[in-house]
DNA sequence: ATTCGTTTGATACGAACGTTTGAATTGTCA
DNA sequence: TGACAATTCAAACGTTCGTATCAAACGAAT
């Protein structure tokens, strides 16, 4: 049924599409700039897609979520390496199942900003990000952390680190540029690995205080 | 020389610019949709700022910067109670500073997002973000930390945790629709006091941490 | 080779965009 | 009051946007 042209187009489409809008948003980019990029006719998107808003939702349902699900996986297989692993397993794999996981440098850049453009402007893909994602996501992240800790922690406390880790792990991804500027040109060299490292310590010592001392 | 309502009309289109910007973003909101909101004439944006990105721009200069600048001294006059402020002084401060300080909740949301706004996608306002406010609280803020801790924190640790004390800032303000959705509706009450207290204890654990031991 | 469903291509449509214009209106000061 | 600059206004500009149309090109099966 389906030749191999069309598959070509479509696929080029998406990419493009991708790549333009997590560089610069939705609004942001034209029709007219992915089929010049894809190299394909500017009907090709409402033939294949329908419309912009549903290119930009596919882009979502058959691009971002196939690598959330590599990311969630790396972190999984990263864990179940051992039995009842430790909150530094957790917390490292984590880190680097997003900082330094199976993506290249720039899917990830891509992956990142796709999920920060969501829930900066949220459309209907957020949905999908939320639901899909980020929620089983933290589910799976509280239960590692809650098992590897005493069970005086709240629900909330628990909550709360999960969420703190994310930000670290976005917000070191959304302004690594600005990291860099800040830290200056002195030291380039494996900043992704200290970029990690900090961030698990960080969260270690955040979660195990969280732990140890119940109010400020 | 000038009159009463052009200032008025001025101000409003301000006004409503930065709402519009902050929710939507810059490309999805026309002028129309400002003037608009602000009961004037299509032409007044033109009139008296030009075009589109210079109006934009303003936006930042003479509502984002003021308003900042407040943070800012929220900030320092918190901290300047003490003569030697601990770090839990200085993390308490910044997180209510940002969280809880002296804009309102509708004002803080904007200024947070016109922040992550320039983060994802810079235009020409990031140069100003970042050398006018970000650069210049990092460093207080670095300078303060170490006053409050031993000298054996070398600059890039230094450097670090203050950015992942940031991020949760930026992150905590930005998704806490997610927060909440997330925590549920059973704790819905001094919900920004306890994110405050989780954030300053997180960090401060954190920090503390990054102290103490040097590598993991 | 012919047919038929699928994909591509060139082109055009109406709407909305940012911007410009020039005439009306307003405020200010001689 | 009259003159003059500052501001507002309605209307239009040219461009670009997302979308639609329809014929041409293509691939696979009869």
């Amino acid at each position: 049924m389906k030749n191999h042209r069309n598959e070509h187009t479509r696929e080029r489409i998406l990419d493009e599409a991708e790549a333009l809008f997590a560089l610069k948003g939705y609004h942001a980019v034209s029709i007219r700039e992915i089929t010049g990029a894809a190299r394909c006719n500017l009907a090709a998107v409402n033939y294949h897609f329908g419309n912009k808003q549903n290119l930009y939702l596919e882009v979502y349902r058959q691009r971002w979520l196939p690598r959330a699900e590599r990311v969630r996986q790396s972190f999984q297989n990263s864990i179940k390496t051992t039995p009842v692993p430790s909150a530094d397993t957790v917390v490292h794999s984590l880190a680097r199942a997003f900082l330094d996981g199976p993506l290249s440098n720039e899917a990830r850049r891509r992956h990142l900003r796709l999920i920060v453009g969501e829930l900066c402007q949220p459309t209907e893909a957020f949905e999908l990000v939320v639901e899909r994602v980020f929620r089983p996501l933290l589910g799976s992240l509280i239960a590692d952390l809650r098992t590897a800790m005493p069970v005086d922690v709240d629900e909330e406390q628990a909550i709360l680190n999960a969420f703190s880790i994310m930000a670290m792990v976005l917000y070191f991804n959304l302004s690594h540029p600005l990291i860099k500027s800040v830290l200056g040109t002195s030291s380039d060299n494996d900043l992704k690995t200290r970029l990690v490292d900090h961030l698990v310590e960080f969260s270690l010592n955040g979660i195990a205080g969280g732990n140890r001392g119940s109010d400020k």
